[in-house]
DNA sequence: AGGGAAACCCGAACGC
DNA sequence: TGCGTTCGGGTTTCCC
């Protein structure tokens, strides 16, 4: 499992308290219950069951934006989608209307899987391998080097705005971290990857790197009622700006949609190449 | 290969 | 007050 720093949606899982993984390291399961079937994307819900009894928690990580839960046996994976949250408490009435599963530990804790829009998914899997295969670098840590990027996009011919948002390419990124980072780097949404020089790339690199770190370091971000432990809504340049004032320079923030999902920019300061 | 669209979800926020 | 509609997040799947 990759030791590397986190993520939103870590962060986001933690947000009771740093070290709440480290509250069941080593701690032993004896059941799980579960509300909602289909939180439970592998294997079938009678299989995760029983075969998550009796196994203790190793280690936590993450790898792109799945949680990774390292049992004696198996790894639990867990991704939190929009909606999700990971919450730790000791009575099942604490923990909100919206725990789909709950994993009970011999030390009376309880793990609670929560999920208001019902998108989150967890996988019980001895080998997460084939989970992982499709993943392309983190962008954090020392995965991803300015030369592996800078070729990578090179050879693709695609909007920068979509590619970002492509786990295959890099890992990690979502929509509102797409639009903070190009606004950022002062690049096109619709700018294609291969056009971009050398400066560009190093430039949107950094921007990426810089826009999610500053993110985890704030809790990531709250943009409704699901999640209200973030913080870095405040600092959004772009992100649901339209109609505002560019930070940098002043000119109106323009939506625009883009492979289905609203996009944020600065005309101004992100010209199209 | 790349792009577009639909499907999965549901509470909030709107319009009437 | 109460209906109906739209929205958005990430991913998969299908189709051009």
């Amino acid at each position: 499992m990759p030791e590397l720093p986190e993520v939103e949606t870590v962060a986001r899982s933690l947000e009771k308290g740093q070290g709440s993984e480290a509250g069941i390291l080593n701690q032993k399961i004896i059941k799980a219950e579960v509300d909602w079937a289909k939180s439970v994307a592998t294997p079938s819900l009678r299989l995760f069951k029983s075969r998550i009894k009796n196994q203790r928690v190793l280690r936590v990580g993450r790898r792109a934006k799945y949680i990774h839960i390292q049992l004696s046996e198996d790894a639990l994976l867990v991704h939190l989608r929009m909606s999700g949250d990971l919450l730790i408490g000791r009575q099942p009435e604490d923990l909100g209307k919206y725990s789909r599963l709950r994993i009970y530990f011999d030390s009376g804790q309880i793990l609670s899987f929560n999920d208001a829009r019902k998108f989150g998914r967890v996988w019980l899997i001895k080998d997460p391998s084939e989970i992982y295969a499709g993943l392309g670098p983190e962008p954090l840590g020392k995965d991803l080097s300015n030369d592996d990027f800078y070729l990578a996009l090179q050879k693709r011919k695609r909007q920068l705005k979509p590619l970002l948002l492509d786990q295959s390419f890099i890992a990690g990124i979502g929509n509102i971290y797409a639009d903070e980072a190009l606004h950022a780097a002062q690049l096109h949404p619709l700018s294609i990857a291969n056009q971009l020089t050398r400066a560009d790339a190093d430039r949107l690199l950094q921007s990426i790197r810089v826009v999610l770190e500053e993110a985890i370091r704030r809790n990531g971000s709250s943009i409704d009622w699901s999640y209200k432990g973030g913080e870095f809504q405040n600092q959004f340049a772009v992100y649901q700006k339209t109609g505002e004032e560019c930070p940098r320079c002043g000119e109106k923030i323009l939506r625009i949609v883009v492979g289905q999902r609203g996009t944020h920019f600065c005309k101004n300061c992100q010209a199209l190449l």
